[in-house]
DNA sequence: CGAGGTGACTAGACCGGTCTAGTAGACCGG
DNA sequence: CCGGTCTACTAGACCGGTCTAGTCACCTCG
């Protein structure tokens, strides 16, 4: 079985001599390409798991001058980029693509790590809530696939995966009005077309309820810092029964000033977030969010580069998916009801 | 200048006719071999930046018979594996190697992941917080370069990155007691060997400072729900003046609970946690911790497996990182000071 | 002056795949 | 019976680097 010194690992030269047929063969076998009989295709793939062979990537990749390398920017400290990057990880892997990370910092912006990416020779980007200028990833995109994640944009070059974030926050104003709430405010996200999203389906949610005299909404931002702000804020003026804030962070600022001067949550007051990012999950935090489906985005997005890759789609895609409200313990019936 | 119809990237080729010689010498230069004379190197660089040629990776690594992965496992929920990443990321690019990601989550355990990597031909492995078992490291150690990262194991074949946890603990202890702190309790981190060192810490602290008739230790753990239960538990016998929580999760937990219960951080009791973790800088959390120094670690691990793939060492090494404590506003003097 | 050494440089095999151009044989219709 | 088409298969060039085994000019020294 083993006469020959072979200390190295199996090539298709080696397949081919043990089924008995040509390198170019295996190849064709391998590639699931057509031109091999069913009969043959067994043989090869029974000698190559006999001598255990495994398709050498550097060299496929050479001979079809392709790296396979998918460009990913994205901010470590953002919990939800890294539930993303779980997501785009495995979608990759299932369609044997390698995810090369450009991660964004303090004194590395964007524009730097699409740079790091480039030299990489990418084959495609996929860019985590860029805040590249419109003109920026129109330069991009005239090079190469360009994917947006969770950012809008017009541009009839790049394709976009996003959720509604309107519906999403239209969906947590319908449930705190199910509970009874009716005075209920909103923390925004500052600029950005997101925020504006969130913020427009709480006013058209608040509308339909027929409570646009409730309407209040406060400066906020991203951060949990912004949260506790806009809830000082709050102290002062008429108290809400419900704040519906930007995202999980902010709301989470929010919380802690509340919980602080006295108001509990959700007895006193019914506080939501937005991403149902890990620490909304926690048991100690337990914040009623929504999700926006990353792993479903993260399919989306390679697939709309690997769409694009492979020539299979040249026209632009935009993909918005539908938010899921994930009611936890942070939110409860108004005092009183 | 440009009368050729070359529609696609330079070769070597390109770049030796353009500098009038060998594409074998084209080769020295880019790799900073011995072989040629700086006029040549010079005249060689010259005419690859005239023309935009850069190596092509895929087509060397065949011929060097590589591939420069090295694989990595990580939590993606763990906000202190997320920093690490980002050091990696940056130690990698540095040296010319790419990280292939092997998230660890619910469904999909470390030695999968660790599979996944394997199949991927990662030429070393790092492990961030492995639980794998001592023979099952052994054996994987036995094939390849492993580094570990965070976790204290006596195997001879591979090599660790860590910081020392005992001293980290000690010196929350020594700051705690400079402030007037003498009841001072350890929430723990259950079993393990970093855990295990922390307590150590602390116990040896309290000892030095002669408090030990104050030691006192509670079953805690990892996450934010072990810290609260510490917490609830505490409400029960004498309140200690400060509490060293075995990490930054822990330690938002008790906070949150001593909160909720009416005992204000930092004037009623000093709270400290450990990792410096995002969570612990946020203005609204703003918690006193121990910073593990991520981004050394990580030049460490990088430098440690890019060392044995080179052949550079063959012994075991093992680097212990002198932690940093960060002092923040959870931490105060001791009421009636 | 010739043997031997050294530094600069080159031809061409090689890495392990993919793919084009081609062969051999089966089948088929007229 | 013969040209044409189809299927199964193969030889060998090629991808773009690395590297071995040279060549050649020049220097040194007995």
């Amino acid at each position: 079985m083993s006469n020959a010194p072979t200390p190295s690992v199996p090539t298709m030269r080696d397949v081919a001599a043990a089924a008995g047929v040509s390198k170019a063969l295996v190849s064709i076998v391998f590639r699931g390409a057509p031109g091999a009989s069913d009969e043959t295709r067994a043989r090869v793939f029974a000698a190559a798991e006999q001598i255990g062979y495994r398709t050498n990537r550097t060299a496929s990749l050479l001979a079809l001058r392709r790296n396979k390398h998918i460009g990913l920017t994205m901010r470590v400290r953002n919990a939800f980029h890294a539930e993303l990057v779980e997501g785009l990880q495995a979608a990759a892997d299932e369609v044997d693509y390698r995810l090369v990370l450009g991660t964004v910092t303090a004194n590395h912006d964007e524009r730097h790590a699409v740079e790091t990416l480039l030299e990489f020779r990418c084959e495609a980007l996929i860019l985590l809530g860029s805040t590249l200028t419109r003109a920026g990833l129109q330069e991009l995109a005239a090079t190469r696939p360009v994917v947006l994640v969770g950012r809008r944009v017009s541009l009839d070059n790049l394709d976009i995966v996003r959720s509604a974030d309107d519906r999403g926050m239209e969906a947590v104003v319908d449930h705190l009005v199910s509970l009874g709430h009716r005075r209920i405010v909103h923390i925004a996200g500052g600029p950005g077309a997101i925020a504006a999203d969130r913020r427009r389906g709480y006013i058209r949610a608040m509308r339909r309820h027929g409570l646009t005299e409730h309407t209040r909404i406060l400066t906020g931002g991203a951060s949990e810092a912004d949260g506790w702000r806009a809830a000082e804020e709050l102290e002062r003026g008429e108290q809400p029964t419900a704040i519906t804030a930007f995202n999980d962070h902010c709301a989470l600022g929010a919380v802690d000033r509340l919980t602080r001067s006295g108001t509990s949550v959700p007895e006193a007051v019914s506080v939501t977030g937005y991403d149902n990012s890990f620490v909304a999950q926690l048991a100690a935090v337990d914040l009623t969010s929504v999700s926006q489906e990353p792993a479903v985005q993260a399919q989306w997005a390679i697939q709309a580069a690997v769409d694009r890759l492979e020539g299979r789609r040249t026209q632009p895609a935009q993909v918005v998916l539908e938010p899921r409200l994930v009611v936890r313990g942070s939110t409860a019936p108004p005092l009183g009801t």
